[in-house]
Parts: structure tokens; C-alpha cells; sequence
DNA sequence: TTGAAAGCGCTAACAT
DNA sequence: ATGTTAGCGCTTTCAA
């Protein structure tokens, strides 16, 4: 293994002036600095990040807790956590993988041994038991998803409320009354996950506003809950025509049901997602949708997270606009019959 | 931060004697253990990362790098990454996320900067260009997957030879003459990825002793390119009554088509798919599958290596053997007509 | 512009 | 069964 020491050696120079070549925190004689590089190169040198650490006092580290389960948005919390990865690469730092398993003990477990200098939390509940400790600790952290009290917190998230006040407007614009809304599983509401509740809201806030009536049933994954589903809300509101989808497997299966039963969409029903672009784009009918920012959010609370680390930025709440993106799966309501 | 001397001194013992107590390497009489437990737990003691990895050679880290693409099998990738996470923790190892987009560049900086002991690969080619450092460096290593040559490497996977041959002999075992074999996106062919190649050399092998014809057809995601796919296989076959698939993001859009051309499965056509179990079950038709064993690729993984670490064990490839689930999507081939 | 040297907190010989 | 101590490889004052 080779050593700051020996490059010094070799390059005739002492350690310090390699350290400092290396952090570039202060002149170095472009001389030096070249001989110095090649001895670097020369000697295939990597810095020891442990040695590092202790020094320095700073891991380079950001660890991701994520979810363990797997209930909802799997796809999602690829794309964030491949984001992260990237866009912490770009700023230095790798990333730790911590599954929700341990709870709030990873979150001391982590902070107290220096192991990463800052964390990012998914799956943030409204009523998260690790925020207590995030607001402890002085390590800077942003969470991707709002909890209920954000005092303190740097939070990223798509506005779910308003994501869900768009799809409404949408729908209410093409002259729909009777709108459903198939949402995540039961399991995902009684947990009081904020996106899922906030969605729900603004989406209701709105309905109300605009006088559509709506009916929300959380869904569980699969094409029979969803079937049972479907039929459920037909024969409460049989005049329903539009669709408000927050799951991404019921997508697939809500299009093969309603074509099955005759139903043309979207000249009999309208559909209309809250799902990656990708999802939208790939079902088997174009569909209408407000797109969730997988990417961004991953890459802006890295970003978020790297200021914290320089000494810029403080906490703040950064909520990603929805945008919503026309396609094949909605239309004008039909005639009431 | 509480230091470990600091924890002695509460104690009333040497530094040496906490580090003992932690690390079990001697004895300890019970009276001292307990003490030294009471002050590590009152004073809320975590050893430093960075200081362990220095003084004792190693970080306790696992590198786990996964591909970047997210053009194939996102919910498996999912799966093994937490897994690996889960358990890691219970060998007492953490988990560093690496994208393939440093490629072999981040195997050097791992190993050279001792950032992890030892590292997992996901997503690896017949011929990676990771494998030559790989060999070189001393620290251990596993490959999910199988390259071409795995020489002096230790590698999990499922044996997916065995799984394409499984296929086409429940099929040939229904009586199918004509079967399609709709797998990966080309992309992931022309790379050369193991699983997908071996898949479909060890199903055509298979054919041919049984004499079945095969149509092997790559096909990207969404649901146009699949009915383009499908539209040509049964033009070229319209003999064809059994499908294998190979694609997760087919295997939806497969059932609405058939489904809509009015074949009914199984009684018109067969469906068999290789995926995870969760998407055969959630299916709109319950899926006959060769399942996908994602979390104990992961586990076994982390095992390998795990005894590695500790000195057991050596290189070694261990082929998870496919086993296939019969559910509502296969039957008897239908009588010609 | 560069060097010397004092730690960072822990582990693991080496003592006793 | 426990204590003493010399590093591990780097960063960062303090000096020149």
C-alpha cells in the first residue's frame, strides 16, 4: 500500500506539501505540484480514507436510509437513490446504503461514529420517529418527503398537495363531476406517509372547490384488489368518469380492466397518473399524467446537502412544482346519458 | 464526541481494556466487562469509523456496485441491493453504494483507498472490464452474475441455463411445438449480459433435444414495442401457442394483447415467465414462473464474502437452481386446427 | 512557497 | 486479567 509519506519521498517533498497539493488549500509552486502529480500517478497512489477521516475529522461519506419495504414506488426509490449516488459523486462524497431496518438506532449508530458526514431520509412518515435525533445531532441531513413538522428540517419533495389540486383542475376542466382516486395500499395511509396524505388532501381541498365529488380507495398491489376495487367504486358511483391513479401497479391492471369491460378510454373514462414519466409514457395507453421527479429530488437534496456541508444554505423546504403532462389517456367527459 | 478514553477513564480501566470489552479479542473478568458497559452506555459512547479503520486495517465497509442503466429488472436490483444492506448488518459490515458510472475506476479507488473491505458486483458483462483489477487486488470480492470466464472469481446466480431449459420442457411436457421467447431489450444482448444470454442458450439447447422450434425476439420496454414484437412472431409462427418471457416490463402488456386479440390463456395460448415471484402473482393472469431469486442472491452474496473476510472459504461459483411454479398461465396445448 | 511535528481515536503487540 | 505504548496515514497548525 502506498503512502502519502512514500509519494513525498519520491517526489522529494514532505508530507505536507503532498496533502496540500492534494486538497489544493494552499499555493503550491507549479513545479512542485507537477513532480509531485507524477509521483502520484507514478506510484498509483490513493489517499487511505480512514487515516482521512480521523485526521480530517470528515468521511466524505452521505448515508441514504431507505425504505425496506417494498410496497410502494419501487422504480422511485431506484431512481432517487441513483441520483444520489451520481450527484454525490460529482460533489465528493460516496454514498452509505442504510435500510430502514435498524430505525432511529442508524441514524446514532451513524452520527455518532463519524461514519458519514451527513445523511438523506426517504420514506419520511409525518410523525417520523427519527426526527427527534435529526434535530439533535449537528450533522447536517435532508429528509426527501415532509414530515408533518418541518421546523428545523431541509426537506425536498414534489408538492404532493398540489399535485393532487392539478389532477382535480384537469379533470374538472374537461367537465368530469365524478372522479375516483386509486391510491397507494391501506398499509401506506395508516402509516401516515406524508405524500401519500398530502396528495389525497390537496386533491380533495380542490374537488370541493370546483364541485367535483370524489371517492378515494387506497388500493393494494395486484390485479385482483384492483379489479375488486374498480367494482366497488362503479357501483357506488356509477356515473364516476374520471380516474386519479396514485400506484403504480395498478396502472397497468386499471387499463386492461377497463378495457375488458367495454369501457373506451378515454371517450368513456378519463385516466390520469401520478407516476414516473417512464410509467406514463410505456403503458399500453399513453398515459395523462403528473410526473413524480424521481431524479431531481435525489439530486437536489444531495445538492441541498452539500451546501449544508460548505457552511452555505440553511434549512429551508424545497417543493418541486408537478407539472402535468397531456397525453392519450384523458378527454372531455362524456354525455350523461 | 465522547473517545474511548474517555469511556476508560469513567470506567476506571485502560484504553485498551474498552477496546478489549468491544471487541471480545480477550478476556475480561464480568465485573470489568459490566463496568466498562455502564460508561459506554451513559456516556452514549460510538467507537470512531475513520479510527478503527486506521488502526485496524479494515472499515467494516462493503462496496456494492450496481449498473447504472435502469433499462431491465429495477424491482431485482431493488431487492438484492437491500438485502445485501439487511445482510450486511448482521455480519456487522455497511454498505457503500457505487454506480457503474466511475466503471473500473471506482473498483480502484475502493480498494486502493481502503474506503471498503471487500466489494459485490451486480450487473456483470461476459467479459467485464472490472474483472482484470479484480483478480489483481487481495480484497475480496463476489459477482452477481456469471462472466464468461470466472476463473479464480467467486460468483452467485441463479444457474439461468437451467432456468430457460425448465421452461421449454414444461411446455414441451403440455405438448407446445411452436414456442417465442420474448427476452431483454437488445441493448442488454448486444452487451453481452450473462443472465440473458445464458437464459436463452440454455432454452434453445433444450429445444432442440426436444425438438420444439424457438423465436427468440429482444424487445424493449412499452407496450408498442411488445405488440410490434408480438404481431411479428405470430406472422412469422402463427403456429406459436407458448410464450416465455424474459422481460418484466413485457410481461403486462403480453396479457392485454392477447387478451385482446381474443387468445385466451391458456387454452389458446400458454404464458411462462422468468421474474421476480411477486410480479408473477400480482399479474393480471396468475403467472406459471421460473422465479427470480433476488434476495437470496443477495444474502448468499454477502455470506460468500463474509467468509472471506474471515478467512473461511475461497473462491467458488454457486448456481442457485431455478425451480418453476405452476399458476394459471400454462395448460395443454390446444388441438391444431 | 515549503517543512516539521503534533495530534486525530483506535488497535494490538508487548508487558506485567 | 489488565495496563502501557507504539503506531495506523493523514491534516493542519506553527515556523521558516
Amino acid at each position: 500500500m502506498v503512502t502519502l509519506a512514500e509519494v513525498a519521498q519520491h517526489a522529494g517533498v514532505s508530507a505536507s506539501t503532498v496533502s496540500y497539493v492534494l486538497s489544493g488549500k494552499r499555493s503550491i509552486s507549479a513545479s512542485t505540484r507537477q513532480r509531485v502529480e507524477r509521483s502520484i500517478r507514478e506510484l498509483g497512489y490513493h489517499p487511505n480514507a480512514g487515516a482521512r477521516a480521523l485526521a480530517g475529522g470528515r468521511s466524505n461519506i452521505i448515508a441514504l436510509m431507505i425504505p425496506l419495504r417494498t410496497d410502494m414506488y419501487v422504480p422511485v426509490m431506484m431512481e432517487i437513490a441513483i441520483a444520489v449516488a451520481t450527484t454525490a459523486r460529482t460533489h465528493g462524497y460516496d454514498v452509505l446504503l442504510l435500510t430502514g431496518e435498524e430505525g432511529p438506532d442508524a441514524v446514532r449508530r451513524v452520527t455518532g461514529s463519524g461514519l458519514a458526514d451527513a445523511m438523506i431520509l426517504m420514506d419520511v412518515q409525518l410523525d417520523d420517529e427519527r426526527l427527534p435525533l435529526l434535530r439533535e445531532t449537528r450533522r447536517p441531513s435532508v429528509l426527501i418527503g415532509l414530515p408533518a413538522d418541518t421546523a428545523g428540517l431541509t426537506c425536498v419533495d414534489l408538492d404532493w398537495g398540489a399535485a393532487g389540486a392539478l389532477c382535480v383542475e384537469h379533470l374538472a376542466l374537461l367537465g368530469h363531476r365524478d372522479i375516483a382516486f386509486i391510491g397507494e395500499a391501506p398499509a401506506v395511509y395508516e402509516r401516515h406517509t406524508g405524500f401519500a396524505e398530502r396528495t389525497l388532501d390537496g386533491l380533495r381541498a380542490r374537488a370541493r372547490e370546483l364541485g367535483l365529488r370524489v371517492l378515494h380507495r387506497p388500493c393494494e398491489a395486484g390485479y385482483d384488489a384492483l379489479a375488486v376495487t374498480v367494482a366497488r367504486i362503479f357501483d357506488e358511483r356509477p356515473g364516476t368518469t374520471g380516474f386519479v391513479v396514485q400506484n403504480e401497479s395498478a396502472v397497468e391492471p386499471l387499463l386492461a380492466l377497463l378495457r375488458q369491460q367495454g369501457r373506451a378510454v378515454p371517450e368513456d373514462v378519463s385516466v390520469l397518473a401520478v407516476c414516473p414519466e417512464q410509467v406514463a409514457a410505456q403503458a399500453s395507453v399513453r398515459l395523462t399524467s403528473v410526473a413524480v421527479p424521481a431524479q431531481e429530488m435525489g439530486r437536489s437534496a444531495v445538492e441541498l446537502l452539500a451546501a449544508k456541508l460548505d457552511g452555505r444554505g440553511g434549512q429551508e423546504v424545497a417543493l418541486i412544482a408537478p407539472e402535468l403532462t397531456v397525453r392519450a389517456s384523458t378527454g372531455p367527459a362524456p354525455a350523461a346519458p
